[in-house]
DNA sequence: TCCGGAAATTGACCGTGGTCACTTTCGCTA
DNA sequence: TAGCGAAAGTGACCACGGTCAATTTCCGGA
């Protein structure tokens, strides 16, 4: 209504985040400095801060991008047929989600605003990821899923292990193991029908 | 074998801890400042961060003191007997381990280290927790769990749906909802077994 | 009891995220 | 085009975690 935002401030945005982004692929979180930023932007620093709010608010922007960006190729590509296959094609938006550990803090903790007031760009992936994972659970044959569950749910729960998948990573440093491999056992176990007893 | 430790640095030590674990206590992971438990001892601020490292040195100590004082209350108890009991009575441990978001990040950087060389208290509480988790799983009765999967492999997957539930609590502000009620559908499908089809 | 080296402690100093009262710029109307 | 209210931007300032070369304290042997 009466917001009437100032090209002049969309280019300082816009600037605040190219470099944001430049420094961010090339270093990762930790090679973020606002001051840093600011200067090459040519901008005092509180116009950082009145723009994002904190330093997480940008991060939350470019890892958001990357996220979106990782699952739109997921989604392009053929769907899995079975839970094994559903782990391999998770893995390159694990990768995004927790190159680090400073990121996946990030991420988790955005995480559970799915749904509420607070909605950012990583909320958002995260509804969308449930979306794509239901419409892939919900498409398996009988013989690859079992049907006693809602797949809604059991798509919340891939996100689960994902997490799961994802914290194991970190401080495993004989990690020669992939992040795939260390969801696999679970996913099976989650999704796949019991034998008959 | 050649690492005497001076009694002076043991209360120094002492002090430190018994002080932080007033101000955790009383003020949670926030109400935390060294330079405030630094003037309190009476001692330099590099003494504090050589005894503990970091800041987060000595926040994993208090923490993973309250979980392990939680898990034991928990293991003492009477076992449960279906997947909800067992979501209830996780529920005072979940409580220690998330207080707030930032305290849960702290926790689950450590979850990651369980088996590697950096243990710390927190990573041994997870071990504890597969653990207990495992004796309970592998008791209940066949109608009450399922049988196709490793009761460790079952409790891993049930701590994974811990720290799920657990990141959904924070954001989420319209949680009437207890915590264990986020956990226990899950914990309904992951271990009851499943109809036969 | 004196001495040498190691353990323990010190505190000035730094980097970096974040704040806020103030100034500049913009767009609009008279 | 003068002027006014709001949006945008400024930069000195603060809080706080963390560092490290220098100093003090401790202890066992000569």
């Amino acid at each position: 209504m009466d917001k009437p935002i100032q090209t002049r401030a969309l280019q300082t945005r816009a600037r605040l985040l190219e470099i944001g982004r430049a420094h961010f692929t090339r270093d990762g979180v930790s090679g973020l400095r606002v001051e840093q930023i600011v200067a090459e932007a040519g901008v005092a620093k509180g116009t950082f801060f009145s723009h994002f709010g904190d330093k997480e608010g940008l991060l939350t922007l470019l890892i958001g991008e990357r996220m979106t960006a990782a699952l739109d190729r997921i989604a392009a590509a053929p769907p899995p047929d079975t839970p094994d296959e559903l782990a391999t094609a998770l893995a390159p938006l694990m990768a995004e989600m927790a190159p680090d550990a400073q990121t996946f803090d990030i991420v988790l903790r955005h995480s559970g605003a799915t749904g509420t007031d607070e909605e950012g760009p990583i909320a958002r992936n995260f509804l969308a990821q449930v979306e794509v994972l239901t419409g892939w659970i919900a498409r398996l044959q009988p013989d690859a899923v079992r049907a006693d569950a809602d797949p809604a749910l059991l798509a919340e729960g891939v996100q689960a292990f994902m997490a799961h998948a994802m914290a194991l990573t970190f401080c495993a440093l004989h990690s020669a193991t992939g992040i795939d491999s260390r969801l696999r056992p679970f996913l099976r176990t989650w999704l796949a029908p019991l034998p008959v007893r």
